[in-house]
DNA sequence: ATCACGCGATCAGAATATCTGATCGCAGAT
DNA sequence: ATCTGCGATCAGATATTCTGATCGCGTGAT
């Protein structure tokens, strides 16, 4: 008889097309994934996978296998997502994906605010860069994710959470030569850009925007962090592109300024992404509402 | 972790609304069935069934997830259709129904048939009424029934096998007086009529053909066997319409007698039916070729 | 009112299924 | 030739599932 075990076991050992890492990814042991792998095999009478000295491959057989299980799978996860719905809206497991130029300035209140109305909600908070998101949003392994907006992925529907515009951060000490003139391109051109590393949506936004703005400012090697990105701009180092977002936590006001841009500022747009199969859009709308009054804990303007 | 089990139980206990019959479905014990059952609630955090005195009713949740359930166990099914049908055609189980007036003269030279020309593949046969059949077919017991056309379900797919015509079943001492004259309806509405039972198709075959031919005969109380029928016909208490395929094995040539309808004779159609999204295309096509075959061991004529 | 019955829940122990940790053997890489 | 990574295999441990007996409750009959 065949079972949903052999099914998960099997989906992942497609997905890795390696045993060991398979079963770590399903938290047992190789031999324990070997063994269901082949009693599934034994069931249906196919082999599913080629044992090769280089590696696992899967059969023409394991192929369409692995993908009729994906289905069964998520017809299974949706079955529990229905029942779950019933007990009402934000109960039980949620897992929500969060990007780096948010995670930190949204968490705290988010899960203060969380615990406050929805006791019976179990966040499970995973941060990494919008395409690791989009790639487990898409798998099953996330609920939904905070990301930029726009993402071009057409199994993916999304909700506008809020804007949140860009500043300049420059050194405290160079405050007064930035805020007093208004051509800030001509200026940053002079300057040395300081980004995040590749893959950061942040980094290509602050990217965009020079085009845009025909700023050809030079670049830095990129940061992992915009607590470093800040102790950089302090030190004389260079200027950045600093969402309204995460100013308050990140700036230190008497070593590094802000400059608001004085016209048509340049933002970016986060929101809440999640699958179009998902079937818990009162659930996402909810958890919205908690995102934008956890940005916004005292009804401050966003100006 | 939600397993198939489960939702095979609560597939049969959906169906039955009881627990100790649907246990006896599944082949274990109620206890065993009450626990799965109740652990899927557990999992979900619902209540699937309301247990009440006067018996078992489906919660909202419970039909809907009993819904779902049926879809999941459907797609495994076909999983492992896809799968088997990888090893060639004909191999493995295949849960053939057939109606009780073709069964007993199909099966000996099919059953031999396919044990020479498919060795692999295990038949599992069923003998019933249409009506159950097709419940059955539709609910995922059979694979496939032989059963006589049309057959107007939406969700099944036939394939006629072969003309199946009826002849007059007479005392073979008053056969002269049959075979002589031409008009066998006026003949026969002086006969008793001898019928299977309510629900043989056979029978309604017979009534519509009276109804057509305009024959009123006296109809007697139905037999549950063509087998009895013919003794009833030898001992002179009746007559009745037989099809072709039950002559050879059922007629004592000494003591009844066939007449042949002069022109237009009745007839059926004896076809091969499946469910539409069976996606086994080709073992039907192999098994109708097989039944053919069955029918006309010694390439004997259909006259 | 009482009884008997049908039905599902519950429980302890038995039977299975599944997993772990150790080990083996093979094929490429060094 | 040796080493290393990987999957298979095995014995024993563990967890799950099942059985058979029993319980409690509500229902319908007497």
């Amino acid at each position: 008889m065949i079972t949903l075990r052999q099914l998960r076991y099997f989906q992942a050992l497609a997905r890795f097309r390696h045993f060991g890492q398979a079963a770590e990814h399903c938290a047992v042991t190789q031999p324990a994934l070997s063994m269901q792998i082949k009693e599934l095999e034994r069931e249906l009478g196919v082999d599913l996978v080629e044992r090769r000295a280089t590696g696992v491959a899967l059969t023409p057989a394991g192929e369409e296998i692995a993908g009729r299980a994906a289905a069964i799978l998520a017809a299974v996860r949706e079955l529990a997502e229905t029942a779950r719905r019933r007990r009402g809206v934000l109960v039980g497991p949620l897992r929500l994906g969060l990007i780096p130029s948010a995670a930190p300035y949204l968490l705290p209140r988010l899960l203060k605010a969380a615990a406050l109305s929805y006791p019976s909600l179990e966040l499970l908070i995973r941060e990494s860069q919008t395409s690791a998101l989009l790639e487990e949003l898409l798998r099953g392994d996330l609920d939904a994710a905070v990301v930029a907006l726009p993402i071009g992925e057409p199994e993916v529907r999304s909700e506008p959470l809020f804007e949140d515009p860009f500043f300049l951060a420059v050194p405290a000490h160079a405050a007064r030569a930035w805020s007093a003139g208004c051509d800030l391109a001509h200026q940053m051109s002079q300057e040395r850009l300081l980004l995040l590393e590749e893959g950061h949506c942040l980094r290509d936004q602050a990217l965009q925007f020079c085009q845009m703005a025909n700023v050809q400012a030079r670049r830095a090697l990129g940061a992992a962090s915009l607590a470093t990105i800040l102790q950089m701009v302090a030190a004389g180092q260079g200027v950045t592109l600093l969402p309204e977002l995460c100013a308050e936590a990140e700036v230190d006001r008497g070593r590094v300024a802000l400059i608001p841009f004085p016209e048509d500022p340049p933002k970016r747009v986060l929101g809440l992404v999640w699958r179009k199969s998902s079937g818990r859009v009162e659930d996402f709308a909810a958890l919205a509402a908690l995102i934008r009054q956890a940005r916004a804990p005292l009804g401050a303007s966003s100006g």
